[in-house]
DNA sequence: GACTCGGGTTACCGCTAGTAACACCGTACG
DNA sequence: CGTACGGTGTTACTAGCGGTAACCCGAGTC
């Protein structure tokens, strides 16, 4: 009885939340990540308080909402990094996936890279570092780790692991960021440009001669 | 008569200016990116109207500010980007500049990073893509310029050196930040590990041999 | 019927960005 | 001398934010 009663509040809780996290889903997407409390509890249909009940504050809200959609990327580009194929092949598999998505649902991406962190609270002592998207961390960890799995680096592997696995986040994220902008050129370009730059272009690539000034 | 006037006028305005800039300077360092108005008015040992006077509203402040730091530090990153060395070399010494830069002083790193955009005005339609900090993009398009003045692509070089030098810098930023959060190893070290890695060791790596299920 | 308890609301606090309206003060002009 | 004026500064305000305390009401229970 006390159990399934539990568990019945339980249910009935998790699908609150769960429509919660719709109806500011649809905000968000809506109004970018500047999306209100009020915004969302009139959306859903309520009003604050129990937002807050459920979520704790805006972050914890945010935070929520954030693991939904990372969850769902990380997942995909799980499945285009351990696909059964050549490095080369997978590094643009990947490369290609992160874009797609970002170009499919651009208010998404914007929202997960740029989580609000209006935190009103204890900002004394703010954290320095660890400011970025929670989603570039866990990206360039789950890189890492893939990395490191798959790749034979020799000694000191784990560390040039990480070094690599943020690195090459970031490069595909700025690279993105920049692409999504301006769209200069189409995807499949860059995702070939950023893989000859991974696999040492610039490196083998001749100095110009008659440059100006050189 | 008339015009030497205006510039005694202008010459105090600009002189308000920096002070002011100064003191805004001083609360974003000791309180991060969420200083507000009324503490940098406070510092300056005035009132906010004032500050809206002269810089228009926060973004106005901000963009002035981080103008400021951005470029000091794209000037010293120019400075070891031009250098006469040869191009590991240089691209080592242009990383090095980066962390130093940013180790030396975080606080800063972290407003130019992340520059409030709390933009209360028209939000609709917000701007998708384009929302990295304006360091990064000038950084990025300063690299792809050097990039293309002084490496030799062949055809559609100028295209792919704007890929490459947001990727770059990207990947730059991102092991950047991650490595200030942790400190999991030297900054010679880390420069070295992403120099290795923009010199196609990762293609160049063999495949693991007995890893999990593979 | 009294009593609790979970879901919901109203009404508020303290804060923010931003502004309108007023006050002071040196200066040119009649 | 008086007076109108532009620049500099202030006080006092609005609108809206995140967040919360206090209350309210219906359902189940003894």
């Amino acid at each position: 009885m006390d159990t399934t009663q539990r568990t019945d509040q339980q249910r009935s809780a998790d699908r609150r939340r769960r429509e919660l996290l719709e109806a500011a889903d649809r905000v968000v997407l809506r109004d970018g990540p500047q999306a209100s409390m009020n915004a969302i509890a009139a959306e859903a249909g309520i009003t604050k308080p129990i937002l807050y009940r459920h979520f704790g504050d805006k972050g914890g809200l945010y935070a929520a909402l954030a693991k939904r959609h990372t969850d769902a990327l990380l997942s995909s580009l799980r499945a285009a990094l351990d696909a059964p194929a050549d490095r080369r092949e997978r590094v643009e598999s990947t490369l290609d996936t992160y874009l797609a998505a970002i170009e499919a649902r651009p208010q998404v991406y914007r929202f997960l890279m740029h989580p609000a962190e209006g935190s009103t609270g204890t900002d004394q002592g703010f954290d320095v570092g660890k400011h970025s998207a929670p989603l570039l961390r866990r990206m360039g960890e789950d890189l890492a780790q893939v990395i490191e799995e798959r790749v034979d680096l020799g000694p000191g592997s784990q560390q040039l692991a990480r070094v690599w696995g943020h690195g090459i986040v970031g490069m595909m994220h700025a690279a993105g960021d920049w692409w999504l902008g301006e769209r200069p050129c189409s995807r499949a370009e860059l995702v070939r440009s950023l893989a000859d730059l991974l696999w040492g272009r610039l490196a083998a690539a001749g100095d110009r001669v008659g440059g100006p000034g050189f």
